[in-house]
RNA sequence: GCGCAGGUGGCAGAGCGGUCAAUUGCACGAGACUGUAAAUCUCGCGCCUUCGGGCUACGGGGGUUCGAAUCCCUCCCUGCGCACCA
């Protein structure tokens, strides 16, 4: 007997809250039915902050659920009212539909997108940008209470905070709930899952099928999954962690979930990993430094759902030949650049290398960290600012690691060719 | 449209004519300690530099002044109040 997939979600910290518990449960263990959650296509790639969220689906898809992976085309269009040119409206389409692209490419990866009984992707512009107004406001606007709403906690911080509100920014609500009422009348979409900053949203969806069609329909939130010290996950100094390996190489994702916080690891496991929930409990019961078993663990097994076991491979590869110490270890995988040889020959100031590499900004801040003794090569600490890598340094005769700080490393090749970037 | 209060570094928020590249907190980076963790302590945190200094910055533009983030004008933006909606 299979265990229910809410009570699994549940378990696994998937489950923030909901409209009905119990009710959700009855409706998970029966037949298949159809959900969907809402995803923003503004930038061409999801980064970790939005894979809870593709877990929670691929579960329950893998409970035999249709899932419906909603792009918001059309509320993207209307975009930031604060960005404004005559231009943009045009290009926005073009990179949405763009973006979208990609997107279901990664989001192929996890889910079973096959258009029919096992999922598919869709676009609110498909009904939104159709929409007439007049005909909006009386099939949907109709059903809302603007005193109602400006109670809920989004708009009312918002006014209380002094920070006013466009009427634009008002009608997301309208927007998303449509969507609700539009999956239902097309594909019976009983329930709806999304992170739990988009509640009211949500809710307002649930309301409207109710008074619409006096049905009743679900939803649940996914907890905000922040890291340690309420920091938003997968932001690092980069910037976000991404799941396209050409905005985020493999070996740095792998790298980032390495870096977690020793109190993360658990939760990380049970929400970005499908490994069962007794293993983890085990992995992560270790103490001090033997957790980092269960993050190399964690690490390889998210990185292999999103890159691929042979990348994953590769990854783990290169953070033992740069952090194993030994000669260990293919270092291939660390981010690279190539350097001619003949440019080698004239010399190479380090600081130069640190800002082509993107291990420094800036020269001056390059200078900075080697002041403060945060750069090595090959082990040894350059001491002087003005330091010059040259040729008769290299340890063997085509390649190098560049370590800036404690745990950032770029590997330096040296090519024959006259070229250098 | 009128009145009031504002627009300062990634964020919050000081400064209100020179000593301001700009107090402070958060965030971030490095070092020490460690386990590629956390906490703690120390340092750093616009860009360039031949390390003397140079350059660009306090919403945009213009002005006053030897000198402006700081004063004046104007435009844009935000919030609050009032009015308009005959």
């Amino acid at each position: 007997m299979q265990q229910n997939v809410f009570t699994l979600l549940k378990e696994r910290g998937f489950v923030k809250q909901s409209t009905d518990e119990e009710g959700i449960r009855e409706l998970l263990s029966g037949s298949p039915i159809t959900f969907y959650a809402g995803f923003d296509p503004t930038a061409d790639s999801f980064h970790v902050g939005n894979l809870a969220l593709i877990m929670a689906m691929s579960h329950l898809q893998r409970a035999g659920h249709r899932a419906i992976a909603l792009l918001g085309g059309g509320t993207a269009l209307i975009g930031d009212p604060s960005g404004r040119t005559e231009a943009r409206p045009m290009m926005a389409q073009e990179t949405i539909d763009a973006n979208s692209a990609r997107l279901r490419l990664q989001l192929a990866q996890f889910l079973t997108l096959d258009e029919e009984e096992r999922g598919m992707l869709l676009d609110n512009a498909l009904w939104l940008c159709e929409a007439r107004y007049i005909d909006f406001l009386r099939e949907v606007g109709a059903h809302f209470r603007v005193n109602e709403m400006v109670k809920t906690e989004t708009y009312r911080e918002r006014m209380e905070r002094g920070e006013g509100l466009s009427f634009l920014e008002f009608n997301y609500q309208l927007l998303q709930a449509y969507d609700y009422l539009q999956l239902f009348h097309k594909y019976r979409c009983v329930l709806q899952i999304g992170g739990s900053d988009q509640w009211g949203n949500m809710i307002a969806g649930v309301d409207l099928v109710r008074r619409k069609e006096r049905k009743l329909v679900y939803v649940f939130t996914i907890p905000l999954v922040t890291a340690a010290g309420g920091k938003k996950m997968g932001k690092t100094a980069a910037g976000a962690v991404w799941l396209d390996a050409e905005k985020t190489s493999p070996y740095e994702f792998y790298q980032y979930w390495i870096n977690v916080d020793d109190g993360d690891v658990e939760r990380f496991l049970l929400l970005f990993t499908f490994l069962p929930a007794e293993e983890i409990r085990k992995l992560a019961s270790a103490q001090g430094a033997a957790l980092r078993d269960a993050k190399a663990r964690l690490a390889f097994e998210v990185t292999t759902l999103v890159h691929g076991e042979a990348e994953a491979k590769r990854a783990r590869e290169g953070a033992h030949a740069a952090f194993g110490g030994g000669e260990d270890g293919d270092a291939s995988a660390v981010p690279t650049i190539t350097i001619s040889r003949t440019r080698l020959a004239q010399g190479i100031p380090i600081v130069d290398l640190l800002v082509e590499t993107g291990l420094s900004a800036s020269k001056g801040a390059a200078r900075r960290l080697i002041a403060q003794g945060g750069v090595s090569i090959g082990g040894a600490t350059i001491s002087s600012p003005d330091a010059i890598m040259r040729e008769k340094q290299l340890l063997d005769n085509n390649a190098f690691l560049l370590r800036a700080g404690k745990r950032r490393y770029h590997r330096v090749v040296v090519e024959n060719g006259a070229h250098s970037r």
